[in-house]
DNA sequence: TTGAAAGCGTTACCAG
DNA sequence: CTGGTAACGCTTTCAA
């Protein structure tokens, strides 16, 4: 029974004598580092350990061993062992709101704060879910926040292995999981609210990708505050968040109803730049005075001059840190339930749209 | 010497004995999988290797009991012993020009179809990267792409882990690495030249951030080629690659010159949409009648009617497919020399500069 | 083709 | 506080 561990410790002990201390050909282990220093491997694992019990002079001698070999844990190992590999799943698809690319680097320092790791997914199709599952949970990541849509099977395959997951602004009709959304039905209500208020009263509506989740959102958000406000000239064309479809969906707007609305809803804000853009140039009008545009998002481009885009600004920064501390917190605490966190966007009164002051 | 292994399977038995075949509380391990059908824990693992030496009539025992117990190979245990985690660090920092967010989900889908996995690293300030090298060393990642600078130091570190890595558009003055980038140099000629030939003999130049090497290649590209072509009426002026100061730049620019130049050279797309709207608004300029303004990426927004921007396009699908495979290739094959790629911009004549047609 | 046994580099537990 | 030893879940010889 000894035997296994004498072989062990030998080899060990060749490697370290057929290297120098920096080039050598291997990284330096823990046995490594305990040799030089003169104590047991044990020792060197508790020295670089959070709660360890060490000495103070232990500490220093296995400290000045280490990095005389430039040793460094292997998280690997250590996941194997402990269980826990520090690392989260964060996925995201094509059909992912990338305009903020601030979400993705926002969250990796959120967890990098945390000593987590971020194990980034990029879907090519939304499809493409399954072979992801597959390899989140070969990694096995302590959590997932996803950004793209999962189906029922998969998200039961995930939770049968107790890995937590956060959906990142797709809310889904499973009561049990937990999300983190801004809530786009109310900032729809406000936009359209504030629309009606300065007397629109006819609206074309331009939505996003049919199977995206946010702009069915925002869309039905839209729509049902403008049926209850009992506004029914409404026209409604479908794009895909894109700079040129949104100048396509203006003219094809325009041509099914035969006239131009009062005013345009558009799903985000690139698509509301394209309206804008194609009203200017494509039919000579003026914005806001012949017909106003409203998006959605807060992006850097609706704050351009030449757009000043009327629209709702997703808090992202509270949005990426609630997501963060929600999953972490139930990786550390499995039993907690599911959570639903809505934030409310920030209303920002553009140009280009004709809305009462303030007050009024 | 038999009985650890003795014992170790004897704790497996136990664990697969108090657990139903799905609800079960720990993963199952290729030792569940063996006891179930009847093999060697060694057969299990050869069935989910590549090259396997496997009877059909054990394939489909194997999968048959792994599918029963959800049963997936655990790639960290996998690494440990292969030493090699098939993951990859990809770093980015704020200065990183995240105008293209295609980058990282491009990147990310390279080295998915090559089975490879992405670690992700985002620097809050540049001078963070002490504590990401140290992560990705102790994550064992077997390669790095960078888009953030490595101090000499920490490239030594790196390099005497055996741990290829590649620059993303971050010449390195070190000739021993790999980096793969657009020649911004180049790009900058173009621009030079086409208003030098269309008639412009005074000009501002707008730079980004002093410490981003990507600004100062571009402004020195811009500079170098004006001395060249004898033009000596230039006013620099240097913001951060945002709106803001883009805009801000413009005024300073007029201001410190006391006249308006025939061009601006910006240093990016999102700057030279920020002189745009100020010579515009701040300062009732026709674009491009009275004033030229140029940038560099060809993100969206330089497309957009209102901007229409000049400007040479990075050619990112390229960049990111040739980071990928440099990468990869230098992990397969440890001692191949570094190398260094620039790709050439692609000219966007937009309706930001008064240039010559074609040809002329 | 198959199985037994020895690691991979840690942490966890248990005596001293 | 310290050292010895058993896992963790896999791949990889080496015999059979």
């Amino acid at each position: 029974m000894k035997a296994g561990n004498m072989a062990r410790r030998m080899s060990k002990t060749r490697k370290t004598k057929d290297k120098g201390s920096k080039s050598g050909k291997k990284r330096a282990t823990s046995y490594d580092v305990a040799e030089l220093a003169g104590v047991s491997q044990s020792a060197v694992s508790r020295v670089f350990q959070d709660g360890a019990s060490a000495s103070k002079a232990m500490r220093e001698r296995v400290m000045a061993a280490a990095d005389k070999l430039g040793y460094r844990p292997n998280a690997i190992a250590r996941g194997l062992i402990t269980q826990r590999s520090n690392m989260v799943a964060v996925v995201i698809s094509k059909l992912t709101n990338l305009y903020y690319p601030e979400v993705l680097v926002q969250l990796t320092q959120r967890f990098s704060e945390r000593n987590v790791r971020v194990l980034l997914f990029a879907l090519e199709r939304e499809g493409d879910t399954g072979s992801v599952v597959e390899q989140m949970l070969q990694y096995r990541v302590d959590g997932v926040i996803t950004a793209a849509m999962f189906s029922p099977e998969q998200l039961r395959t995930i939770e049968s292995a107790h890995i937590p997951v956060v959906f990142y602004n797709r809310t889904s009709r499973e009561p049990l999981v937990s999300s983190v959304r801004c809530d786009q039905e109310a900032g729809e209500r406000w936009l359209v609210d504030e629309l009606v208020r300065a007397g629109h009263r006819s609206f074309g509506v331009v939505e996003g990708p049919e199977d995206s989740v946010v702009s069915i959102e925002r869309k039905m958000g839209a729509l049902n505050e403008l049926t209850q406000l009992g506004i029914t000239d409404v026209t409604t064309v479908s794009g895909d968040f894109g700079y040129e479809t949104g100048r396509a969906c203006f003219s094809e707007l325009v041509e099914k109803r035969g006239n131009v609305p009062d005013a345009v809803i558009a799903a985000n804000d690139v698509m509301a730049i394209g309206c804008i853009d194609e009203a200017r140039e494509g039919h000579g009008l003026h914005v806001p005075d012949d017909i106003s545009i409203v998006g959605f998002d807060g992006v850097g481009p609706a704050r351009y001059a030449a757009y000043d885009v009327t629209t709702v600004r997703q808090p992202v920064q509270r949005m990426t840190e609630s997501a963060a501390s929600m999953l972490l917190e139930r990786i550390e605490r499995p039993e907690l339930s599911p959570e639903k966190r809505a934030f409310s966007g920030i209303p920002i009164r553009g140009g280009s749209a004709r809305l009462l002051k303030t007050g009024e």
